[in-house]
DNA sequence: CCTGAAAAGATTGTCGACAATCCTTTGCTG
DNA sequence: CAGCAAAGGATTGTCGACAATCTTTTCAGG
């Protein structure tokens, strides 16, 4: 209850001061909104499980709430909310059952995106693959591997590979469904990757895999990588 | 311009007809148009890329625009439409690069999924299986395998496998984002296997590698079968 | 006749009000 | 005092109107 209150305020700061700046650009209120919200429920501010109260929010967004609504219909096609006719709308909440499914869809869907990599990446775009590789290992000796950028960074070199794929359906997917899901896991329970020399070791050996043009390997390698770090939940959390 | 008139006209009359029952369950305005839109759009009655006009939609279905932007939004979610601020929203038009790239989607998934069932699938649902591929055998020797049935079946089959997984998330994905697409494209081209004997092999070989629970060869068997039928679509459309 | 700018028309975006439904509280009965 | 029913309050669902933006038409100039 507490902790509710103290995100309460803190939304609102966020949003008097977007709202000074009276949203100028040039997309739809409903747009902004919408974005307000992904950020605020996959950081915890809106926490899980919370209802979303339409009026509420109207008067802290300073909105209606139509383009509200229209968010929040958005916002369930993101499966961040669930709606139930007539009661209202729910952050979702996160089971341990269904991160382990998440991370077989991921199994699946970014072994596939590694083996297109494999085929479609260009030179350029695995030579900056390994700078930011480069910049993951120096993060993890300052800081103990522990960093929000070693938090964000693993999602970074994920998303480059499956946007290497060139196959932009499942970008989409893994991109505007499942990050976000993953995203919002990790900051509710603070988990970062508890061997994060390990997973660099297989970042490498994957983009080693990307660049020699062996998609099998690849495939494989990223499907191991992501299974390992599914057995490392389960064994933590269940 | 015909064309459109024409889908027009039998929007209206369905509608009309739904109207008259007044939707007359507990489900929201805005949910019943949005089933009354997919399944129009899916099967072409509303042809890709025709304009939506809120206006004339909200005329046609005899609802105001609040609850028909909120479908729309919903839609826009699953992919059917796109959308474009202070424009309005199109029917999506498949492409058979994206095609194509939903079929690298559903080799990753469905080939995961299988894997899955293979673990997890009840002997009654496997039975279940065999049933229904019975069914499909006869609707191939009766119909020469061009029937409407065949066509549903296929999706239908693959439905199972995915629900046999027992994972949700990977149910929702293809389930309410991909299937929508392959069904909407099959009606558009009129394309059914044209090779409905061999696919039905294979469906066979799949169930019986998921019945002696073998998730490595019941994966490798999925995933050979989505292949074929993407080179099939390749060959015959590129 | 063609080009381009301005005006007219139509469409999308937003708002506030009312209706329908759900949730909470109150009060009655056993 | 417990349990249930009704009333009251709050929230969601729907609507029509107005504002902002885009699209089409008109018309003036070259």
């Amino acid at each position: 209850m507490v902790k509710q209150v103290a995100a309460e305020k803190q939304k609102k700061n966020e949003v008097s001061e977007i709202k000074n700046t009276r949203f100028n650009n040039d997309k739809t209120l409903a747009a902004n909104v919408m974005d307000l919200l992904v950020t605020a429920i996959v950081k915890g501010e809106i926490p899980p499980g919370t209802k979303i109260s339409e009026p509420e929010l109207a008067r802290t967004y300073g909105i209606s709430r139509g383009p509200l609504r229209e968010a929040i219909r958005r916002l369930e096609g993101l499966r961040l909310v669930e709606l139930k006719p007539h009661v209202g709308a729910r952050v979702v909440q996160l089971s341990v059952k269904e991160l382990i499914e998440i991370y077989r869809v991921r199994e699946a869907l970014e072994g596939m995106a590694s083996r297109l990599a494999a085929e479609h990446m260009s030179q350029e775009e695995i030579d900056d693959l390994r700078n930011l590789l480069d910049r993951h290992e120096e993060s993890i000796e300052q800081l103990d591997g522990l960093s929000y950028f070693q938090k964000e960074g693993d999602l970074d070199f994920h998303y480059r590979i499956v946007k290497g794929s060139k196959n932009e359906k499942m970008l989409e997917l893994l991109g505007s469904d499942l990050y976000h899901l993953v995203r919002m896991y990790r900051y509710q329970f603070s988990v970062s990757s508890s061997r994060p020399k390990r997973a660099l070791k297989e970042h490498r050996q994957i983009v080693d895999a990307i660049e020699s043009r062996d998609p099998e390997l690849a495939e494989i390698l990223m499907r191991r990588h992501i299974s390992a770090a599914r057995l490392n939940i389960e064994q933590k959390l269940v």
